[in-house]
RNA sequence: CGGGGUGUAGCUCAGUUUGGCUAGAGCGCAUGGUUCGGGACCAUGAGGCCGGGAGUUCAAAUCUCCCCACUCCGACCA
């Protein structure tokens, strides 16, 4: 293709609405543009490079045995309410009707379409197992979409369903589907992470997802530089820390006054003390209920872990005038002692707390030297709280490490949620009917496209693996006015369209410096340039993008050599 | 949903506080010329319901009210 003819259009300075890096640089390259909030085109440029991590997906479910369908954006009510998420999805689908006022709605995820078709169509254990996937839209109106493509309300997503006569067979689908999915983020030139994971809405009880680690991830992961060990922070194993420090004595309990003082750090510098010192206690409503928590003063609540501890579905923090309801004091002096009619539920941490500060349920007062079991009763611990960077691996002991990730994709074990709900049923060669054990295995395509971007960029552009380039390689004649150059050029360009390059042919009438730079903010992973030198000595410039390496080589038989290189990185690089 | 910010040319923004000439700049675009290996320069030109509606006023981009969109923080998602 030549670029005086292609749809590229770029921009010179950053626009307003842009917050993140990958957002940023895909608006100023020219490979989207926004239409509402959450919603994006993607131009031509943009979509190749979705095309080519298509490509490498279907690849790899391909050979993992998957086979490609294609499923229903609009889904019909009735199936949501069999599963029972008609309800549960809430203002979060989109949903609408049709002229004879049916409700519809636009497909967030698929797994009621999936097993709708399977369960009329698979009867028998001979055809199981069964892996099913597609590559589409999906829609989901989140509160707060933003940074661009990393949390868009309409976005491209690969959705894989496993089919499988028991959990047995759910484990060799996992495990195929965890190995796919490694080569996939690889393939892609992505530096990733699969960490342990929640299930959340899409339910079933076993999970990992897929992080690529960068600072605009909206997800934080706890993880191991020595040992395998990952997990997403909301469910990161957290042990006790404290445990040795029970050589100090138990002092005698004392109310202090602590007045304007509400939060952790005000009590833990009025009081000189570390907030290590301090208990927080925080009080939650979970599924309507009230229930307690403590927690050491420095110590972040994982929500999930709470959720999980609790079976709870809803949970968020307690309203003030409920919390001073039950304790008698508002937040910021509430404490465990004397809390009566609440269940209380501390973290692994509070048992060991020695003589630590309390709210004294009154207000304007703490209590100084509490322990647990002496001066309240703690029936009921639990890990409750977030791992931080620096405490032990629970594996091996080696200090983790806590970095931000974008969730790339993520892998489920639904087990027979769905196949329960909606009567999926297979006959096993006893002639009994089982419920057919199901997995389901998401990939953002226009979310890995962002994140690829979040992790290849320097201040120049967009530096594309070449794995996933909209283009590999552009050809630059400095002069387009010089008809030696651009004779060479566009014989240049002939020879590697003729060898299978992915080459533009940069022919505009601009200036050598206007077409290297947008030849830089692009990302073509590989650029020759034909100029003077060309001419007078034979030789093209070859500079790669990412290494910003440049050297000159005779241009006979350039694209030959050109094409033994691409075909070389990409074999060794993001091969199989 | 709560709180903040912003809506003026394709893009980035002045102008709004204190109402008043024909609404501006840079970039981009078109035409002509000079330039030509890292976003050149000169000249000319096109391009605006100043987010929308209602009001106040002799007069509204500017003041008031309502609505909408975008965006950030939080809640939600979990």
């Amino acid at each position: 293709m030549r670029t005086s003819q292609m749809l590229i259009p770029t921009l010179k300075e950053i626009p307003a609405e842009a917050e993140v890096v990958s957002h940023q640089l895909l608006l100023r390259a020219g490979f989207i543009r926004k239409v509402a909030a959450g919603i994006y085109t993607f131009l031509p440029l943009g979509q190749r490079v979705i095309s080519k991590i298509e490509k490498i997906v279907r690849e790899e479910m391909d050979l993992a045995g998957g086979q490609e369908v294609i499923l229903p954006i609009i889904q019909p009510a009735e199936l949501w309410q069999e599963s029972g998420r008609w309800e549960v999805y809430g203002e979060e689908m989109f949903r609408l009707r049709d002229r004879h006022h049916r409700p519809f709605c636009l497909g967030p995820t698929h797994e009621e379409i999936i097993t709708a078709l399977v369960r009329s169509e698979v009867s028998s254990y001979k055809q199981l197992p069964l892996l099913l996937y597609q590559i589409q839209n999906k829609y989901r109106d989140e509160p707060r979409p933003r940074f661009g493509l990393l949390r868009g309300r309409e976005f491209i997503m690969k959705d894989l369903y496993s089919f499988d006569r028991d959990e047995e067979g759910l484990k060799e689908s996992y495990a195929k589907m965890y190995r796919a999915y490694s080569n996939v983020f690889r393939r892609c030139g992505l530096r990733f992470r699969a960490v342990e994971a929640d299930t959340g809405a899409i339910g079933g009880n076993y999970s990992h997802e897929f992080m690529v680690l960068a600072d605009a991830g909206e997800a934080e992961v706890a993880f191991c530089p020595a040992c395998d060990y990952a997990a997403n922070i909301e469910i990161a194993l957290a042990r006790p820390q404290n445990k040795g420090r029970q050589e100090e004595i138990p002092a005698k309990l004392e109310l202090v006054p602590t007045p304007g003082c509400q939060t952790v750090e005000e009590v833990a510098s009025y009081l000189q003390i570390e907030p290590t010192k301090i208990i927080k206690t925080l009080f939650f409503k979970a599924d309507g209920r009230l229930v307690s928590v403590l927690l050491r003063g420095d110590r972040e609540l994982s929500h999930v872990k709470l959720m999980r501890y609790l079976g709870c579905r809803d949970l968020h923090l307690a309203a003030p005038d409920e919390v001073k309801e039950i304790a008698g004091a508002p937040t910021g002096y509430v404490g465990p002692l004397g809390l009566k009619s609440i269940r209380v539920i501390g973290d692994l941490e509070v048992p060991y707390m020695v003589n630590a500060v309390a709210g004294a349920n009154r207000e304007g007062y703490h209590y100084m030297n509490v322990n647990a079991g002496r001066d309240f009763e703690l029936a009921e611990v639990a890990d409750l709280r977030q791992a931080e960077a620096g405490e032990p691996c629970p594996r091996c002991g080696v200090p983790l490490e806590r970095k931000r990730g974008i969730e790339v994709g993520q892998i489920f074990q639904l087990g027979t949620k769905y196949s329960r709900a909606m009567g999926a049923t297979y006959t096993d060669p006893q002639g009994q009917e089982q419920y057919i054990v199901m997995g389901c295995y998401g990939i953002g395509i226009s979310r890995t496209m962002a994140a690829a971007v979040e992790q290849n960029h320097d201040a120049s552009g967009i530096i594309w693996p070449l794995s996933i380039a909209p283009y590999q390689v552009v050809v630059v004649p400095v002069s387009n006015r010089d008809g030696e150059q651009m004779a060479i050029a566009e014989s240049l360009y002939y020879e590697l369209q003729q060898a299978g390059v992915e080459v533009v042919l940069d022919d505009r009438d601009e200036r050598a410096g206007v077409k290297f730079v947008e030849a830089d903010l692009i990302g073509y992973p590989l650029r020759l340039t034909i100029g003077k030198k060309t001419i007078q000595e034979g030789t093209i410039d070859l500079k790669w993008r990412e290494s910003g390496r440049e050297i000159a080589l005779p241009w006979e038989g350039l694209a030959r050599r050109v094409k033994e290189e691409i075909e070389n990185v990409l074999k060794e690089r993001y091969g199989r």
